[in-house]
RNA sequence: GUGGCUAUAGUGUAGUGGUUAGCACAACAGACUGUGGCUCUGUUUGUACGGGUUCGAAUCCCGUUAGCCACCCCA
């Protein structure tokens, strides 16, 4: 016996019986980025580990720890993308795309990989829908960017998706901000759990993530981000603000969220569902206005999110309701005279673009019949040798039971059925 | 990455050291010799993997693998 072979940890199958949600999701968001005038781009799954490390940030759990990298045959350093932003800014400078497209607002749909310890909602190989608009700096480009991330939640029957935002303000109240939150929490650092302390001092905004509780009484008194922006920052996330609640979006700004990637500045969010477990995070985005030069660009502002498809599908897998297509017909043939026909049959009538379907090799009838009836199928057209002898075939209507004979040679007539 | 829980046919489960591992659903076949759904009958399929303790292990112990939960992290 040899070993029975199975998925590596944390890599799922997506079954054919489960595929029909999937897709539902997929495009939904196909038709709504088109109707937001989003253009598809899709990117390689390799790419040079530096992309990451410079992009997400070199310190950052997910270039430290969670990466896919190695060195491929010419020892190059390599890694398997761990998310869908860096990729597109690679491609976008690239390819100037800058200069070729008179807007550049693009989408991916696609596999990342990141190497973490699995849970449901949290596999190492996960798919990522994600837009980028890249170019305008307008509060109201965030706006619109939240609105169609919004818009497909409400299309996957998500309505009750819970928007969390924040300002991180740029990058200059960014580090900013991270002296005074320093300052202010230096007596306090005592009191703070293991996990905080380290990040104390690698990356200060991010103990405002912690869940425990002495961390958060802490943290209640501290200063916050929004409260510390510059004159200009502060007009954007209060515009950013109006604007969600002049196209109907409901939100609710939280303090204490940040981001976990360098690359992030000024307006940032989050959504949440509550069908999800400790991994609740059904979408995030932000701004990153300084990424596109971090990369080698021109300074050029951008603005993106992406949808956990995993995480959707689990808070929402009840709710869609994919449209089944149903097999028009179903061949059941007796004996080896019937398959031959039968194969014919089949390619006249998939050249129609009638779904038909049959079960080579007969079986009994009654098995056919069967089998029909599994596959829901509208007809079944039963041709043996009795049928054959007669030059006639039987059609059966599988809901209302009626039985008629027809010509063989119109078999594949579908007006007479 | 840390800690904990779990693993029995395709699915959901029973079985707390005793011999044929039980049940339900599903699947397949038959009753109906060429006609589906209902009913009845029958059949197939399982102790995750590897060690150990024991006369005897699904059951106890160790390891591995995987999943789940929380943390961490994040979508």
């Amino acid at each position: 016996m040899t070993k029975k072979l199975a998925a590596l940890k944390g890599m799922r199958d997506i079954l054919p019986y489960d595929i029909g949600k999937w897709r539902y999701a997929e495009e939904a968001a196909r038709k709504l980025f088109a109707n937001f005038g989003y253009a598809e781009i899709r990117t390689p799954i390799l790419e040079e580990t530096a992309l990451f490390t410079r992009s997400i940030g070199e310190g950052t759990e997910i270039v430290q720890k969670q990466m896919f990298s190695f060195k491929d045959r010419g020892e190059r350093d390599i890694a398997l993308r761990p998310e869908g932003t860096a990729p597109v800014v690679r491609a976008y400078l690239e390819n100037g795309l800058d200069m070729k497209m008179p807007i550049c607002k693009l989408f991916y749909i696609g596999p990342m990989f990141r190497s973490e310890r699995p849970q449901a909602g949290r596999s190492r190989q996960f798919y990522q829908i994600g837009v980028e608009s890249i170019g305008f700096n307008s509060p109201q480009a965030d706006v619109d960017v939240i609105a169609v991330m919004m818009k497909l939640f409400e299309a996957c029957s998500l309505e009750d998706a819970e928007l969390n935002i924040n300002s991180l303000g740029c990058e200059k109240d960014k580090k900013h901000f991270e002296q005074i939150l320093k300052e202010a929490l230096a007596a306090d650092v005592k009191r703070l759990c293991e996990d905080c302390k380290k990040r104390y001092d690698k990356n200060i905004l991010r103990i405002f993530d912690c869940k425990n509780e002495t961390c958060r009484a802490v943290l209640h008194a501290a200063p916050k981000v929004a409260e510390h922006l510059c004159p200009e920052c502060r007009m954007h996330f209060e515009k950013v603000r109006e604007g969600l609640t002049a196209v109907g979006i409901k939100y609710r700004v939280e303090p204490f969220l940040v981001r976990g990637l360098d690359y992030y500045t000024g307006t940032v969010f989050e959504v949440t569902h509550k069908n999800l477990g400790s991994q609740d995070a059904v979408a995030a985005g932000g701004r990153y206005d300084g990424l596109i030069q971090e990369l080698g660009g021109e300074p050029t502002p951008a603005c993106g999110f992406a949808v956990g498809l995993d995480r959707l599908m689990l808070a929402a897998a009840d709710r869609i309701k994919p449209q089944e297509t149903r097999i028009e017909v179903f061949l059941a043939l007796l004996g080896e005279e019937a398959d031959k026909l039968g194969i014919k049959l089949l390619k006249e009538l998939r050249g129609k673009g009638v779904l038909c379907e049959t079960c080579f090799g007969a079986k009994s009838l009654k098995s056919q019949m069967r089998l029909a009836d599994r596959l829901k199928v509208k007809r079944v057209l039963i041709i043996g040798e009795d049928e054959i002898a007669k030059d006639i075939a039987v059609l059966r209507d599988m809901d209302t039971k009626e039985q008629k004979e027809i010509k063989l040679k119109d078999a594949a007539d579908t007006h007479l059925w």
